[in-house]
RNA sequence: GCCGAGGUAGCUCAGCUGGUAGAGCAGCGGACUGAAAAUCCGCGUGUCGGCAGUUCGAUUCUGCCCCUUGGCA
């Protein structure tokens, strides 16, 4: 597969719009890794690019799944792929655009061999985690795969607790060593990860007022439909920031003043959390994007050489890590 | 101008009778393989308004000054 430009970095740091100025001068497409811009109804709450936006490049994975249905990693890996190969085929450059961590990384260096959700199992665990406590789940944990275990920060993180030994009940293999074969063997799409990533204030200024202008764009109003047209519970296990703030408005439980001051806040720590996920992976080239035709044209440089370096795979390219500006500061 | 209340973390405030300070919220760092906008772990970030004085030692006691605030004028 040809290289890949993909553009990460937090919620309203900009990445849309640099994404748009890329694809127009690289003959690009999108696809979007953003595992809450999949479903249809919720755009104007999960930022999803607008029909202006889109008609300046054709997008990919965006607004197609109906919020009674679950998106998954697995199945999103796999359509990407799809679309990403489609892309080249039409000779065209592809752009992954997105969020979403995991996402990027399962579409980039892709997942282990192994089954995707089980719910029946999942439930099942949990209850048993409800009923007997944290500690005994993570103690069956511990017999079947102490490295994982030993991985976690707790065993309240019920959430992964549960992944492992779903695998492993499902599999007879130790989470952990699916993950070791797999990087043993990675099935890597060649990729320039371009960070996005204005200063802390700035970028917090960002979402405050973005969040603002989402309610003015009838944010409201969008969530009144979806909870009319019986998707109330869906929301609640979709679990896109917001939704569930403003719902609670809808039934009186909570003004809208505060609905929107807590939402402000979700997207501040989401967008922290994204940034340490991001920062983690040391393949990103960061650039702020104030300067939005400054920022343009360092990527489309980034790009180029990183172009330049797979086509001429000498190794030669090791030494060029240094110079992709500093981290996001603080 | 007079009387009263108060200046402690980014914000709201706690701090018996002197031993350089702690809660909530906000914030910061990290982890992360099919729920990921999820989930989990960790961290007080401080001229205690200023300057003197008493004291072995002052956020705490005394004096003066500055600022905020309520009332009376």
């Amino acid at each position: 597969m040809r290289p890949v430009l993909a553009v990460v970095g937090p919620t309203a740091s900009g990445k849309t719009r640099l994404s748009l100025e890329l694809a127009e001068r690289l003959n690009g497409e999108i696809v979007s890794a953003d595992a809450m811009q999949v479903y249809r109804g919720m755009e104007i709450g999960t930022a999803a690019p607008t029909p202006e936006e889109r008609g300046r490049a054709p997008h990919h994975l965006v607004s197609f799944l109906s919020p009674d249905t679950l998106m998954a990693a697995g199945r999103f890996q796999k359509e990407a792929r799809e679309c990403l190969r489609d892309i080249q085929a039409r000779g065209r450059t592809a752009l992954v655009v997105g969020g979403s961590g995991l996402y990027v990384r399962a579409l980039l260096d892709g997942l282990f061999e192994g089954p995707g959700r089980d719910e029946a199992l999942r439930a099942r665990l949990r209850e048993e985690a409800n009923t007997l406590g944290n500690a005994a789940l993570m103690a069956r944990l511990r017999d079947v795969d102490p490295d994982y275990a030993a991985m976690l920060s707790s065993e309240n993180d019920v959430v992964r607790v549960v992944r492992a030994l779903e695998v492993h009940a499902l599999t007879g293999i130790p989470y952990s060593r699916l993950h070791a074969a797999h990087r043993e063997r990675p099935d890597r799409i060649p990729a320039l990860q371009i960070g996005v990533a204005p200063p802390r204030d700035l970028l917090y200024d960002r979402i405050n007022r973005r969040v603002d202008e989402m309610i003015a764009a009838g944010w409201v109003d969008e969530v009144r439909g979806l909870v009319a047209a019986g998707h109330e519970g869906h929301l609640e296990r979709i679990k896109a920031l917001g939704y569930r703030e403003i719902a609670a408005y809808l039934r009186g439980e909570q003004s809208l003043e505060e609905a929107v001051e807590a939402v402000k806040r979700h997207h501040r720590r989401y967008a922290r959390r994204q940034l340490s996920w991001f920062r983690a992976d040391k393949r990103v080239r960061w650039l702020d994007p104030s300067d939005v035709p400054a920022a343009v044209d360092a990527a489309r440089a980034f790009w180029a050489r990183f172009l330049e370096e797979e086509t001429v795979p000498d190794g030669e390219g090791e030494g060029g890590g240094g110079d992709g500006g500093p981290l996001p500061q603080q």
